[in-house]
DNA sequence: TTGAAAGCGCTAACAA
DNA sequence: TTGTTAGCGCTTTCAA
């Protein structure tokens, strides 16, 4: 145990220590430097003696990036959220990049705030918040940035993207309930717009037009549980017993659907109406709600956005890329069994 | 609209457009820095024409530190957890700090990842980490680096704390219990020992042999919510039904065990078998739980680990602190009413 | 394979 | 109040 260094010891230190050069110490730390065995040994061993580590800054100010990638997510403390946000940091800092955290709401504050991150020489940056700014992105693209935008589209002509085919989820909440026998169908979405959420739920009111039939629309203020059952409740007893079949927009509003269908107006699911939800959220399967519902798999999703961000590090010449994440259905307790 | 600069703009290329030194650039770029407001002007101007912001990776070299703050978390995709890293990444920013999220279950990774942040020269480091690594915490305190540590006591000499009294939290649990009717008790806990999880479970069987009674405990492989359901059902009908009052030590587990005792074991909550959670997070408001708990109330939480760093930031040589946040009991529906 | 020297972009001490 | 000067700790040509 080496006594308590007061100020930190820097890369000189070390190649005194090892007599070496500086330069030496630099390859010893840089992976696939040309640098002798026995050298990097010497290195490494005076670096462990002094407590060194390479200063990330130094290095950052002198190669093009600091190994930072800017990670910016609202509404953080929602389920699918937080758990895009666990994946896509573990998977940035395995792949050797820190993830700089930007929790924003709104659009005006991410605004300040990816200034503060461009400020730190990002090497890119993933986006999942629900609406980026577009002078932001684009912003990014005038720095020949790599952005990932996740199930966001539209928003800009520069970046990468990870959607979900929001054609495809309308169209296969309906398949779900009509093959579980619905006829009269009902889609609950929140007023706010979101290309994702919103996007689906209109898809779906889209596909059930397409059978000639209609479909009746309930707003809720936003896309929070609370708003979800208030908006249920609001419909009242009456108009919910006139929808067979249900798709709301994301779990978390189904739940609010559910309790307010179940407690408040006391219908029964899936005899009365039949529920789908989206995303599978881990509470979908928590035993009081056991929603049926659509899938989004997060860790392709992770994998495909550390892809994207991946290649266009490597070349920045590449055009746009849009990629496709699969949809599953899974079946639960909230639709009747086929 | 400036044509796209293909260089970054740096300070000298502002210093020219505007006609004043380095150092003037500077200056109106440092809160507080002694200026002329018309040089100030000037240079705003400039440099908004050139699109020039601030290198905080040379700053920081420069200066003792980045202004980045690490962030260590572990079970991020956690209702309890992802709220708390909102909170501490918005009131991070918000004073002006980037959070650097680390996201580790192992303290094996941790290590390392702490190391990378050192790298940083992080200005301090917010711990809410189930298990984090003492010797790491040491070298922070080596390094006289701010450490402020949540619900962890006891890891290391070093770093501030904030915590929720584990005492206090099982005496409150026993006591709505009891008021609620209950005369024999149970506590589900993880066998995974932490601090505050099963220290308040410790609390409460204590509380409990206090009053001479024997508590029946039930142990679930982990934390999560079908660690919490599988034990309960493991423990089976007949030790469960024996059971009046049930603490559970977080209300992810508490929902297990509802669903396990409800669905499962066909029980009936509050009439059969009372219970209490812990935390207060938001699903335990939602309908089909409506769970009675223990709060504990994240945003002084939040305030007070942002006063320490602060604090201690100010003065490293103020001893280490401990504060206490306040615990409030939540009166639901899975206890009877008094 | 190694070392010397020249920056990366910024701030801080000093002098004007 | 301003400009000059000297680094912060590192990587990276370029010679050797």
């Amino acid at each position: 145990m080496a006594e308590p260094p007061h100020r930190k010891p820097t890369s000189f230190d070390v190649a005194r220590l090892a007599g070496v050069s500086r330069s030496a110490v630099s390859r010893a730390f840089t992976p696939g430097a040309n640098i002798a065995p026995e050298t990097r040994e010497k290195v490494t061993k005076a670096a462990k003696k002094l407590g060194y580590r390479v200063n990330n800054l130094a290095r950052g100010l002198q190669q093009s990036h600091s190994g930072i990638v800017g990670l910016v997510a609202s509404r953080l403390d929602t389920p699918l959220r937080s758990r895009q946000v666990r994946l896509l940091s573990e998977a940035l800092i395995r792949a050797g990049f820190q993830p700089m955290l930007l929790t924003a709401e709104q659009p005006d504050d991410v605004a300040g705030l990816i200034d503060m991150l461009l400020g730190y020489s990002v090497a890119g940056m993933i986006i999942t918040s629900d609406t980026p700014p577009r002078a932001l992105i684009e912003d990014c693209g005038r720095l020949q940035l790599p952005v990932v935008l996740i199930n966001r589209a539209g928003v800009s002509d520069w970046g990468d993207r990870v959607v979900a085919d929001i054609d495809a989820g309308g169209t296969l909440a309906l398949d779900i309930l009509q093959k579980a026998g619905a006829g009269r169908f009902g889609c609950l979405m929140p007023v706010k717009e979101t290309w994702s959420v919103t996007g689906r739920a209109n898809a779906f009111v889209e596909a059930v037009q397409g059978l000639g039939r209609t479909c009746r629309c309930i707003q809720a203020d936003d896309q929070a549980y609370g708003d979800a059952r208030r908006a249920v409740v609001e419909a009242g007893r009456e108009r919910m017993s006139q929808i067979e079949g249900l798709f709301c927009s994301t779990d978390l509003m189904a739940f609010g659907a559910l309790d307010g269908l179940r407690i408040d107006l006391g219908l029964r699911v899936p005899q009365d109406i039949q529920v789908v939800g989206f995303d599978d959220i881990e509470q979908a399967a928590w035993g009081a709600y056991d929603l049926t519902t659509i899938r989004q798999d997060l860790e392709e999703q992770t994998a495909l956005a550390m892809r994207l961000l991946r290649e266009r590090m490597a070349d920045m010449e590449v055009p746009n890329r849009t990629c496709d994440q699969k949809l599953a259905p899974v079946f639960r307790g909230t639709t009747r069994p086929v």
